[in-house]
DNA sequence: TGTTTAATTCACCATCTGGTGAAATAATGC
DNA sequence: GCATTATTTCACCAGATGGTGAATTAAACA
C-alpha cells in the first residue's frame, strides 16, 4: 500500500552484526546441545532457532564440534563468574561452606543445561577441553578460596583438619549434581517425585547436614 | 584340498540360536550405547560387533529405542543382583553402611558402562523407563535394607536418627558417581589425574569419612 | 559516491542412518 | 525324509545430516 520495501513483502532490511549473530548461535547451540547431547544435536535446528543461516555456524565456528567447545567454554565462564561473586573469604569458615553448598545447589537447579552439557563433554572424554587453552585458565578460583577457608577454620579450631579441598569440592558438587542429573531415573525407580518443592528443600537440607557434619569439629 | 564345506571357502555352517544371538546383540549394544550415547550409537556397528546381521536387531527388539530399553533393563538387573549378594542385614549398622559405600564405589569403577548408560537415559528424561514394567519391579531392595539398618542403628544408639534412607542412598551413589562420571572434566580442570590409583584410594577414603561421620552418633 | 570488505544467503551434495520386504536356510516336529 | 517354522541373510531406500562453493548484500571506508 504505502512505501513498502522493494524486497519480498514483510521482510525487514535485516541489519548485520557479527557479535549479535555469534551470540545468538551460541545461545541456540547451548540449548540444542543441552537438550539432545552432542550427537543428537542438529546443526540445522540450531540455525533455525537462532534465526540465522546455517552457513554462519561454519563461518564463525568452523564445525559442529568447535561450536560445542565454544558452548562449553561459555558455560564454564558463566559459572566461574557466578562463583566469584560469592565473597566466601569475608565469611566465617562454617558459614562460608554452607554458603558454597547452597550456591552449588541453586546454580545447578537454575542452570540445568550446565549438567547435560558437562555430561556430554564427559561422554566424549572431555577431548574438547584438552585442546582449549581458555578452559585451563578457568581452573576454579573457588577451589583456592575453599582451601583458605579450610585452613582458617582449622587454625581457629572451628573446622577439622586434614580435609582435601579438591575432595570436598567434588563432594559438594556431586551431592547436588547427581540428584539433579539423575532425577528422572531416580524418581522413576523410587516412585517419588524428587523435583517436588518439598523434596528439593529436603535435599538441600540433607546436603548441608552431611557436609557440615563432616567439616565441623566433632 | 580335503572335504571342505560346499559354501564359500572358510565359512562355517553357522548354527542358529535365538538366545545366543539376542545376548550377543544386547552385549554389543550395551557397549555401543555406553561409548556413544543413544543418539551417537550406530545400529550397524552393533550388528557388526555382535557378528550378526543388522536385521536381527529389528527382528528381536523392534527398534533402536527398544534395544536401548532392553540394555537398560539388563543393566539394572545386573546391579540389583550384585546388591543382593551384599547381605548387609547380617552386619553391624556402621559396618553395613561402610560396606555399602565401598560396594557402590567398586561397582561403578568396574562397570563404567553403567554410568554412561544412566546418563543417556536421563538425557532423554528416562522416557524409556516409564513404560518399562520390568524396571519398576527392580525398585532397589537395598533401599529397604538401608532403612532397616538405619532404624536398627538408631534404636541401639550407634547411629543418629532422622536419616532418610532415600537421601542417604542418593548421597552415597552421588559421591561415587559424580567423581567417576565427570572424571574427565574434573581432571582437566584441576590438572590432576583423578583416576590414578592413589587418587582413587583417597576418594574412597574421603567418601567413607564423609558418610560415616554423618551417620555415626557424634 | 564508488569501492572494498565483512556478513549473509542460496543451492547443492556425498554420505550416512534407521528401517524394511522378501528370499534363503537351518532347526524342529511329524 | 518331508513339511513347517524359526532364524538369518540380502538388497534396498527415503530422508536426514554435516558440510561447502559461490553468489549476494549490507556496512565500512576512502
Amino acid at each position: 500500500m504505502t512505501k513498502a520495501p522493494v524486497r519480498t513483502a514483510g521482510a525487514a532490511p535485516k541489519s548485520r552484526d557479527a557479535d549479535r549473530s555469534q551470540q545468538a548461535l551460541l545461545l541456540a547451540a547451548r540449548d540444542e546441545f543441552a537438550r539432545h547431547g552432542l550427537a543428537g544435536a542438529r546443526v540445522d535446528r540450531i540455525a533455525v532457532r537462532a534465526g540465522l543461516n546455517k552457513r554462519l555456524i561454519y563461518y564463525y565456528f568452523g564445525s559442529k564440534d568447535d561450536l560445542f567447545l565454544a558452548v562449553l567454554e561459555a558455560t564454564y565462564a558463566d559459572i566461574r563468574s557466578a562463583e566469584q561473586q560469592l565473597h566466601l573469604t569475608d565469611m566465617a569458615p562454617a558459614a562460608a561452606i554452607r554458603r558454597l553448598v547452597e550456591f552449588t545447589w541453586t546454580y545447578y537447579l537454575e542452570h540445568p543445561e550446565f549438567i547435560t552439557l558437562l555430561n556430554s563433554a564427559n561422554l566424549h572424554q572431555a577431548r574438547h577441553l584438552q585442546d582449549s587453552a581458555r578452559i585451563q585458565q578457568l581452573n576454579s578460583p573457588v577451589l583456592q578460596t575453599l582451601g583458605e577457608i579450610l585452613e582458617r577454620g582449622r587454625s581457629q579450631g572451628s573446622l577439622r583438619g586434614g580435609v582435601d579441598p579438591v575432595q570436598l569440592y567434588i563432594s559438594i558438587a556431586g551431592l547436588a549434581y547427581f540428584y539433579l542429573s539423575n532425577n528422572h531415573t531416580l524418581s522413576a525407580i523410587f516412585g517419588r517425585d524428587l523435583m517436588a518443592p518439598k523434596a528439593r528443600h529436603e535435599r538441600l537440607s540433607h546436603m548441608c547436614d552431611l557436609i557440615l557434619g563432616y567439616v565441623l569439629r566433632g
